[in-house]
DNA sequence: TTGTACGCGTTATCAA
DNA sequence: TTGATAACGCGTACAA
């Protein structure tokens, strides 16, 4: 009668609705789940504040996810783990112990073993980040990050750059070579004035203020300077910034993320649409949860937005 | 004999391990949650990023407790509340629906609802944040912030500050009073030099760059000038040094919580040892919740440091 | 349309 | 020390 009012007469209905608040009746989660087999739970990863600007990024995913879950009736239950190993273990924890419902996997990568362990096992699951490399077997959200350097990199050819540099990550980490290919490829489209070798202009490292710095320091100090530079995040825009003012060169500046740090330094940021991507995720799960789910998973990829500030 | 082993023969002992890794056996918890009504679950709330910049303490802390609830046996569960009443209706449906075992409580402040409601039903929690001015009768944590700003004073005395102005927040917030409490004490007893007036040299406003920024010219363009800030958070530093920078003036500055963004910007700031604070609530509850606990409720003030960066 | 009985996996109780 | 059994609250299948 709970869940499904209409078996019912509208007389007997009533009355149970009268019980149910004369007595103060709440239904037993435990119960239910312990008949149904399903928690009502979803489980997402809480990861160690590591460089304490980037962090930010999915600690806002968090927030806008817990947001999502409560009105699709679910909870999240978060967990940590030091490795993918680790947080396979966890699953299995999680899934037998807990009996989770669905999990939303964040930061995928190449050869991820996560989502072959989950989807061999058939666990319902989201990817907030695209399967890299992997086939298209499950749901995924993810932000296109080679819009995000567009955006920079046309906004810079806009305000007159030409010689347009590029700050990035060492290659392989999907993230990372997407954001420099939307550098890449619109540097290279730009016209008559397009750099004859984008090579020159780009530099891998890892991530950091003071390997920015570095790196900028490196691309500043070349023949043929450039003139803008676009950073694969915050943290290496910010020390792009300081290698310019360092060596007493102007420089247009854009980072990635907009995290608090942009804001307060005035740093022109492309903005991931964290809380949407979320509330996506939470979508798709209580889709294959609650409505089982299109027969080919689906999939959304939003769009970032840059904001201006004063550094380009 | 799960849960007391010792009752058995230690051959049956050996036998029913055996079976039980033969067989896979784990146990159910949501069986053992409907016979014991314990969930060995703790619920946290997670508030939406505010400043951007402050946001970042309570994510630290969130890291923390969920790395210190899992060697407990415990795990997080994450709910959200626009304001104290919708945050007391969650407690209940947390309670009644999902047998939560305990809450951490975060930014407790005066005549909190929260900490009565709970009290009033023997719900075990923990505070991080003081009972303000109600009676001590729950366990808490907190971090000592007039040890904090006490510590920034002394620092901004000995490198031969005499003049040090406070920016902070309107009276009646605890924190930001005892923020205040701890640079008035010092300056107050720090010798001959001592100044008259401290009103003369503190400045209060709502949290945010530009509010800082505002409040720190409004002291820095009075006939006698402070040489040095101590501000109650890293947002209304980081709009001091704007200010002084504005004002072409040399200004010492120290913010609070060592935000990502202090690190950025080099600005000395005090620390809160969040994980630890984390740590210990974690603590406080297990020892309630699986102890018993201890007739009058515990607690822990918890020192926090100074990080020296280029501002002071 | 309504009422009843069973079983989910655990812990606690009681008899053997 | 061991084995058997009841009960937690729910959903479901089946009988009335």
């Amino acid at each position: 009668m709970i869940n499904t009012p209409d078996i019912v007469r509208a007389e007997t209905r009533a009355r149970v609705r009268e019980a149910i608040t004369a007595l103060g009746y709440r239904v037993n989660r435990a119960a239910r789940q312990m008949r149904t087999g399903r928690s009502r739970l979803i489980a997402v990863r809480i990861e160690p504040a590591r460089d304490g600007i980037n962090g930010s990024v999915l600690d806002r995913f968090l927030h806008g996810l817990t947001d999502a879950a409560a009105p699709a009736g679910y909870r999240v239950m978060l967990y940590t783990a030091a490795d993918d190993a680790e947080e396979i273990a966890t699953y299995d924890d999680l899934l037998t112990a807990h009996d989770l419902d669905g999990f939303v996997l964040t930061s995928t990568h190449h050869g991820d073993p996560r989502t072959s362990w989950l989807a061999a096992r058939d666990v319902p699951f989201v990817t907030f980040g695209r399967p890299w490399g992997a086939p298209e077997t499950h749901a995924w959200v993810d932000v296109d990050n080679a819009a995000g350097t567009e955006a920079a990199t046309s906004r810079l050819l806009a305000t007159g750059h030409r010689r347009i540099g590029f700050v990035g990550w060492p290659a392989g980490s999907g993230v990372g070579d997407a954001r420099r290919e939307g550098w890449a490829r619109t540097l290279a489209s730009s016209g008559p004035d397009a750099p004859a070798c984008l090579d020159d202009l780009a530099v891998a490292t890892v991530d950091g203020i003071d390997t920015g710095a570095a790196a900028a320091r490196d691309l500043l100090t070349r023949p043929v300077p450039p003139t803008a530079l676009v950073c694969a995040s915050d943290s290496l825009a910010l020390g792009a910034l300081a290698a310019a003012r360092e060596l007493g060169r102007y420089c247009a500046v854009v980072g990635f993320d907009d995290t608090a740090v942009a804001q307060a330094v005035g740093l022109t940021s492309v903005s991931q649409p964290l809380a949407a991507a979320a509330a996506r995720c939470m979508d798709l799960l209580a889709e294959i949860l609650d409505g089982g789910g299109p027969a080919t998973p689906a999939r959304a990829l939003l769009q970032p937005s840059l904001v201006l500030r004063q550094t380009a």
